[in-house]
DNA sequence: ATGGTTGTTTAACAA
């Protein structure tokens, strides 16, 4: 089962471009962030015809995630739990019906620029809200992975100019710390845990030819449960992607388990 | 170097 997570930053202007990587890439499940889109207005017909089932989590103007699986889906849950009053729709979760019952979540974590402030305290508690999801994932010792965007670069090795990094919210020793916590509990870096991925990053700015510089940071992530670590065969980043036509400033990161 | 770019939505805001 090949499963990726791609920060798309909004379908209406990316639907080209996401359409092309499904037929060339084929995954069978692709967690989608930044749809930015309500869930009516989501281009879904396109996207089935490749013989995708679509299932979205959206929001006006800003943030949305959404399942695209060409397996079926089971127990579809939205939103993360742990504060009803929060609005931002930044997680889904489904059971994927392969040879073997994987249970993914796709998740938005929040960016918390600037630092100190609201947006930061958001990301804190959001990732607190995660680590409760995480330790109850555990339990259930289920084949289940977290993949998305965390706006989290884990170690200096994963960007190209750490130095620029400090006292930023993707980078902050808060951030870190709590990115540690939920690893800690018993999860899987998948990119980490593969000898054959190459070293490169997951999003590079679209400003001051950050691409052309190869100024990236690695924050799109596969953290596994034991369960599905015991299958994890293979992952890898489409970077090449960022390359052509109207990219988005994210590419494709996926993993193949047995499963 | 306090710039630079893109997307959503139309003057900012978010990233």
């Amino acid at each position: 089962m090949k499963i990726a997570t791609f920060n798309i930053n909004g379908i209406k202007a990316r639907l080209p471009a996401l359409l092309t990587w499904l037929e060339e890439a084929k995954p069978d499940v692709a967690l989608l962030q930044e749809i930015k889109s309500v869930d009516e207005a989501f281009p879904r017909e396109q996207i089935e015809d490749l013989g995708y089932t679509v299932e979205t989590h959206g929001q006006k103007g800003f943030n949305g995630v959404a399942i695209l699986s060409r397996l079926p889906l089971e127990d579809i849950t939205r939103g993360l739990p742990g504060d009803e009053t929060d609005e931002q729709a930044r997680w889904i979760e489904a059971t994927v019906m392969g040879d073997q019952a994987v249970r993914v979540c796709g998740l938005y974590l929040p960016n918390g620029n600037p630092v100190p402030g609201p947006k930061f305290d958001y990301k804190l508690s959001w990732m607190n809200r995660l680590k409760k999801r995480a330790q109850d994932l555990l339990k259930s010792e289920e084949i289940a992975l977290m993949a998305g965007d965390y706006n989290i670069i884990p170690q200096a090795e994963d960007c190209a100019n750490p130095k620029a990094w400090e006292g930023d919210a993707l980078y902050r020793p808060e951030s870190h710390a709590a990115y540690r916590e939920i690893l800690n509990l018993g999860f899987t870096d998948a990119l980490r845990a593969t000898t054959s991925a190459p070293e490169t990053y997951t999003f590079w700015d679209y400003q001051a030819g950050a691409w052309e510089k190869n100024n990236g940071i690695r924050i799109d992530h596969h953290l596994l449960t034991p369960q599905a670590a015991d299958r994890l065969m293979d992952c890898g980043i489409d970077s090449e992607i960022r390359g052509r036509e109207k990219p988005s400033d994210h590419v494709p990161v996926w993993i193949e388990l047995d499963a």
